[in-house]
DNA sequence: CCACGCATGTAATAGGTTACATGATTTA
DNA sequence: TAAATCATGTAACCTATTACATGCGTGG
């Protein structure tokens, strides 16, 4: 289960499951996120398994925190999945499935429309991964001495920017093909 | 429910739950896959809706296809939702979940050789996409003269090629990132 | 006093994969 | 005769989202 892995590696030091909530949701975890219900039941499965275990400390705010911190046989498992084979799944995007079939409107301008639209979401996405690269680039010793863990971080918003920008740029070729194809069907009309 | 309306826009033309499966493994949906295990209720569920309706017609092999169309129902709910605005979602990347934390292994050895197998692996992937592109470039009267269908499939699969093509070059940056820092950390040590 | 943030959880539902069950026809 | 393809489906399980339930402390 994949997201047990993620909150294993997370739990680099201890930490509550509202803490690892607040993580996903700062975008800090581009790649993933995960809602306090499935994080909770997460923690606890883990625990009796043996890969975590926690204490209960008092809070400032509200009530008892449950802090879990990884045992022995937690940073093992760790370990062996870190050294798996990467997993590469079907990725599933909802937005191509609408554009492939839009055809069946017969109706060019919705298509335009609809990949405006999309532009925008996707450059707004990107504007996020954008500026914490900038940010990064920022760090001390950049880019030649960053530590360990920033150096990966790096690699991974890296995919994120360019990945990102390829879909943007994808927008806008598509934006340019649709807008020619209308023109063309005006002038035929 | 997107896998719902991905097949109602599938039955173009009639077809049974074994034909939309083959579709999604031929790899012409790209976007999207499907067991027959969810298809087969999905396509009962929406005759129950009445968004489509099915006969029983023979085999020449095996037992009796059940073949489903869509209904004026089926057509109008499909129309609303391809009209719909573009569904952007979470991607979850599991492979970048491990290349995140892989720093925590302090063992650079291992995120190279796990950054080329993550290329090789994407770039299996588009080698599917890409012969598909250009088996489409064969299409007669293209770019110019593409019927409304075949120019949204183009668009859709210049997505995919674009997408990955800047996948499989992220890897490739990484990769020359990842040898540098090794190679200057072996002179150091 | 009410909304918001802190903090924990459960329940219901939806979406998806793997395994199981059945049986005909074709091809090696 | 064994495996592959055609063709339908159910059951069990795993993963994820939304909704519900509870309660403290702080700031407006």
């Amino acid at each position: 289960m994949i997201l047990e892995y993620i909150l294993l590696a997370m739990l680099r030091e201890p930490k509550t499951g509202y803490t690892l909530k607040n993580e996903f949701d700062q975008g800090e975890r581009h790649f993933w996120s995960a809602e306090l219900s499935q994080i909770y039941p997460a923690l606890q499965r883990m625990e009796k398994r043996g890969w975590l275990k926690s204490t209960l400390e008092p809070s400032d705010k509200g009530p008892e925190r449950r802090v879990y911190s990884r045992t022995k046989a937690g940073a093992k498992a760790l370990s062996k999945w870190l050294r798996s084979d990467p997993i590469v799944g079907m990725e599933r995007f909802a937005y191509i499935a609408q554009l492939i079939y839009m055809d069946q409107l017969d109706d060019l301008d919705v298509t335009l429309r609809f990949l405006k639209k999309l532009r925008d979401l996707l450059a707004d996405k990107l504007e996020l991964l954008s500026s914490a690269e900038t940010a990064m680039a920022a760090l001390p010793g950049f880019p030649n001495k960053l530590n360990n863990e920033d150096f990966h971080g790096r690699l991974s918003l890296r995919m994120g920017v360019l990945s990102l920008s390829a879909k943007v740029q994808w927008c806008d070729e598509s934006i340019q093909r649709v807008s020619a194809r209308l023109a063309k069907e005006r002038k035929y009309a």
